[in-house]
DNA sequence: GACAACATACCGACTAGTTGGTATGTAATG
DNA sequence: CATTACATACCAACTAGTCGGTATGTTGTC
């Protein structure tokens, strides 16, 4: 509570920052020492808790999925009844999260897996876990909505269709970057919308 | 004002090794050095060529426009007599391409585009020019089957369904970038050809 | 409860190497 | 002879990472 018994907090400051850093401008572009000036921390706290730069980004992907972990598990799309209805309003919560400025409601791991894959296998593992670990929150939903439905594709799985929802948002997300604009990346989020309705419309009546 | 002239041998070689070192570590990571070294050429050379670095990325992309353009232009999927066949022909045509390493099927103006849209304007437009100019290439198509099938949508037009291809496209990539794998992107497409087919074949109501 | 022994968190000057970029040269071509 | 197309040498700024040091706990012993 006092500004002098610092609470260890050097690390979470370096891990937000990494955050909003990497974001804007990537991975690799984004220095250590940058970090610490945006953090408010010397190198020397960087160091002690973080044995490398890839160690910190190795923080930063788990720090991200910590964090936008808990805040899709408290969204309110849960509270729907039927499980279609949860996974249409998880696309539509993603929808709407799309406003401010760009590097705000991208995704950091998709940002930062594109230029680390084949030149760092500990942060691009962190990333696949954090993409992966966040679509398989929706498989139970999907799978469920095909159970009512009596659906048994031969051609598709649950698993597939949350990894393609991940998908979009991804491609949507490169396609505001390029552009400069959200706009875009909401008619993309529309269309998925689009495919899941067509999708399960077209059950067994 | 046409550059087709002599030998610029370093040059074209300097964009081949931008497109490849790029597509493999990212545009910041990648230093002019290396490209230099894996050119074959001096700094000397590059710096005659390109002012800057930024100015080769710039240049890097629309060399990527040029030859992609060329070569999808020369694919065989424009042969089918139905535009709607066309569509799915060149989704079709992009999940082929899926093999070999990942580096080498992925896409270098994504790549580039989310390490530069806030950094440098310039690779960030030209990143836009040719993910959006190759998106142009598939509207007259789907336009085509829609006016066929006499489909007039209140809430999607030719272009946003063209680019939402692309945003698959890119996501996919990613995906398959996180897990080190070109199959998730093969089933992302493959949603992706089952939301056409299902799409058009609604048809009127 | 006094005190030593140790641990954690952090500081910031320093280094060895790399970065993008420049200045100046030369060999070929037209 | 002028322009183009390179090559060589070099630099100031920046890079990730190191290292000796300090300030503040925590823990065990008597």
């Amino acid at each position: 509570m006092s500004e002098t018994t610092s609470k260890p907090n050097a690390k979470l400051k370096l891990l937000e920052a990494a955050l909003s850093v990497i974001r804007t401008k990537g991975y690799s572009a984004t220095s250590v020492d940058e970090l610490c000036a945006t953090a408010g921390v010397t190198k020397g706290a960087f160091f002690h808790h973080f044995k490398s730069k890839d160690e910190l980004g190795v923080a930063a992907a788990d720090h991200w999925s910590e964090t936008t972990g808990a805040m899709f598990a408290k969204a309110p799309y849960h509270d729907h009844a039927d499980p279609l209805d949860r996974v249409l309003a998880y696309v539509a919560f993603r929808k709407a999260r799309l406003e401010g400025i760009l590097p705000e409601f991208t995704c950091v791991v998709g940002t930062m897996v594109q230029e680390t894959y084949e030149t760092s296998p500990a942060i691009r593992d962190a990333c696949d876990r954090s993409i992966s670990g966040h679509a398989a929150t929706l498989e139970a939903d999907i799978a469920a909505a095909m159970q009512e439905r009596n659906m048994h594709p031969a051609d598709w799985t649950p698993k597939s269709l949350a990894l393609h929802t991940q998908a979009v948002l991804q491609g949507a997300f490169i396609l505001a970057k390029a552009k400069g604009s959200a706009e875009i990346a909401a008619d993309s989020i529309d269309h998925l919308t689009r495919y899941l309705e067509l999708l399960f419309s077209t059950g067994k009546h």
